[in-house]
DNA sequence: AGTAATAGTTTCCATAACGATACTTAATTC
DNA sequence: GAATTAAGTATCGTTATGGAAACTATTACT
């Protein structure tokens, strides 16, 4: 049952009020939204969040594998960003052969707990989407 | 101060239990964070979704100059599929000219709830991010 | 007949993103 | 000296994405 109250509503205009209530609207000032979330809110930075968030430690290759489809490229790049905007840390170890260990930091767990509340409505509600997307194509004129 | 509590980290667990726990990790299977989230999820959507949080009701041309930055060919794609995702309505008016106008829906509604955690933790913790950035960049080898 | 306004659509082009594959480094084992 | 292993990097070619600008439909007004 999807039923939002008013109070929810208020709710959120309330937040929105402050997010949004001293950004004029016409200049093009720095936006954390464009950007903090560009990077955080990508496909491939979600899932390898999520999967650090599940297993507290994975190297390179276990997640690669967990976060199935990505290839070296992406997956590096992600990782250096990611490390780079606060949320992960590497350590390396000069074994050989080398051995290099990721996982969240404080900052990075702060950002998953907000984001787990996304990826739980996204799992619970993905039939939904589904329904309505085939409902939508049906009805297409 | 960014402190996570054990008990914080054990709670994200359980829910990444829940969401992972089932999947079978070798096998592709339906992902509705894949799927759901990466149209939900996009910058441009985001934007759309907060704007028509804040604003009840939003024709075309307004929420181009909100979103601003946005070609005419993304914003009336992204309005299409989150129209179809079943995340907003469109009701036109057949005067001259024309009038159509988007609101989200209820759907929409309880994603948005969910989405402005995410926005709120992003504006509130952008500096970090950015001084994160700052830092990396200048102890790059 | 020309203009205006809204809500797009269409087309074309540029760039960014991505994927696959080969390669690198370094110490150890065979 | 060849093979192995982890963690990438480098390169190249393709695909996807996005932006700019022109165009369409509709009716009223001048």
């Amino acid at each position: 049952m999807e039923t939002i109250t008013e109070n929810q509503k208020l709710k959120a205009a309330r937040k929105l009020k402050k997010m949004f209530g001293h950004i004029d609207l016409k200049t093009a000032t720095y936006c954390p939204i464009r950007d903090v979330m560009a990077l955080a809110s990508d496909k491939w930075s979600i899932l390898i969040i999520l999967y650090l968030g599940y297993f507290p430690v994975l190297r390179f290759n276990k997640l690669k594998k967990y976060v199935y489809g990505i290839s070296n490229k992406v997956l590096s790049e992600r990782l250096k960003m990611l490390e780079s905007d606060g949320y992960l840390s590497r350590t390396m170890y000069p074994e050989v052969p080398i051995r290099v260990e990721y996982q969240l930091t404080d900052f990075g767990y702060s950002y998953l707990t907000k984001l787990l509340e996304l990826t739980e409505w996204a799992t619970s509600h993905g039939d939904t989407v589904i329904k309505n997307r085939r409902k939508f194509k049906a009805n297409g004129t």
